[in-house]
DNA sequence: GCATGTCAAGTTGTG
DNA sequence: CACAACTTGACATGC
C-alpha cells in the first residue's frame, strides 16, 4: 500500500551508481606549474563539471529526481587565496559558459531544482573579520555559480555559539546587509543539529526576511519547544512570507545507530505523515545518494 | 590494484 | 587532547 505524496525528492551532491563524477584539485598540486599550466588544469576541471552537471540532470530526469545540490567545489579553488581566478580567465571559458546555460535550460524545461550548500566554513556569524570576509567571498561565488545554472537557493547555518544565541543572531543579521542584493535574495538558513533550533532559525528567518530550511533530522537531534508540525508550519510561513513563487525546502536523514550520522538509506517513517500533503522540496541526506532516493520513492505514489 | 596520507578554511561534542 | 561530524571523500603517491 503506497501513501500518495505531493511532496518531491532531492539528491544531494554526489552519484553513487552511475557514472557521473564531480572533480576537484588541491592547491599543493598546483603550486609548481605556471599560471599558464594551472589555469588550464583548473579549466579542465570546470569544464568537467559542467558536463557531468548536465549528464547528472538527465539521469535524474530519468529517475524522476526532481531536486540536486551541487557540490561547493564546482570551480575548485576559486576563492582560494593563493590561487583564485576569473571565469574568463579559463581556457575553455566560452565552452564552460555555454555548457552552464544548457544545464541552465535543461533544469528549468524539466523543473528541476538546483541548490547550494556551502561548506561549515561559511559562518556570517563570527567574530572573527577573516571569517566574515572570506565566508563572504565563498557565498558571492556561490551566487554567480548560481546566477549561471540558474540554482533557487543557497542554504546556510547560522554559526558557531560563541557568547550567545542571541549575540550570533544580531552579527548574523549585520552582516547579511554586507551580502550582495542577489546573494540575499537567494539565501536561506536551515536549523542545525547541535546549537541553532528551527524557533532559533525562525527568530533569525524573520529579523532578515529570508526562508528557513527545516531539517526534521537536525531538529530530533536537538529539539525545542516546538512540535514537528509547528515546525513545518514556521518553514512554510517563511516561504510563503519571504519567497512566494518557490515552494520550500525541507531536508531529511535518518540517523546511523542512533547518533548524529547520516545512515545509508532513508527510513521511510522518519518521514511526518502530514507532510505528504505539502508541496515541497524534500532534499536526502543518506549515504547511498541516488540508491536511497530511489528506494525511498518506491514508497510513495 | 591497493593502502595510505593529505587536503584552505570553523566550531562543537565525544571518547 | 585527538578526532569525528557537518551537504559530498577525492586525489596523489608509493608499493
Amino acid at each position: 500500500m503506497k501513501i500518495k505524496t505531493a511532496l518531491q525528492f532531492g539528491l544531494c551532491c554526489i552519484f553513487l551508481s552511475h557514472p557521473i563524477k564531480f572533480r576537484i584539485v588541491y592547491a599543493n598540486n598546483i603550486k609548481n606549474l605556471n599560471k599558464k599550466e594551472r589555469l588550464r588544469k583548473i579549466s579542465e576541471l570546470c569544464l568537467s563539471n559542467s558536463v557531468n552537471l548536465l549528464d547528472g540532470l538527465k539521469i535524474l530526469q530519468r529517475l524522476n529526481i526532481k531536486s540536486f545540490r551541487i557540490n561547493s567545489k564546482f570551480f575548485p579553488l576559486y576563492t582560494h587565496p593563493d590561487f583564485s581566478y576569473k571565469l574568463t580567465d579559463l581556457t575553455d571559458y566560452e565552452e564552460i559558459i555555454k555548457t552552464l546555460s544548457k544545464v541552465k535550460k535543461y533544469a528549468k524545461d524539466n523543473q528541476i531544482r538546483l541548490s547550494f550548500h556551502p561548506d561549515q566554513f561559511i559562518i556570517i556569524s563570527s567574530p572573527h573579520q577573516k571569517v566574515i570576509e572570506n565566508s563572504i567571498a565563498e557565498l558571492e561565488y556561490h551566487t554567480l555559480l548560481a546566477g549561471l545554472v540558474g540554482a533557487e537557493v543557497i542554504n546556510i547555518h547560522i554559526g558557531g555559539k560563541y557568547e550567545s544565541k542571541s549575540e550570533t543572531i544580531k552579527r548574523f543579521s549585520k552582516n547579511f546587509k554586507k551580502l550582495s542584493p542577489q546573494t540575499q535574495k537567494i539565501l536561506t538558513v536551515e536549523n542545525d543539529d547541535v546549537i541553532y533550533t528551527p524557533a532559533d532559525v525562525n527568530e533569525l528567518s524573520s529579523i532578515i526576511g529570508i526562508p528557513f530550511v527545516y531539517d526534521i533530522h537536525h531538529h530530533r537531534c536537538n529539539p525545542d519547544n516546538l512540535t514537528e508540525e509547528k515546525a513545518t508550519e514556521l518553514c512554510l510561513q517563511s516561504w510563503q512570507k519571504f519567497r512566494p513563487h518557490q515552494k520550500p525546502y525541507f531536508h531529511i536523514s535518518s540517523s546511523k545507530n542512533g547518533a548524529r550520522a547520516h545512515a545509508d538509506y532513508i527510513n521511510p517513517d522518519d518521514i511526518p505523515e502530514f507532510w505528504h500533503q505539502i508541496q515541497a522540496t524534500v532534499d536526502v541526506e543518506a549515504k547511498a545518494k541516488e540508491l536511497a532516493v530511489i528506494k525511498l520513492m518506491k514508497n510513495f505514489d
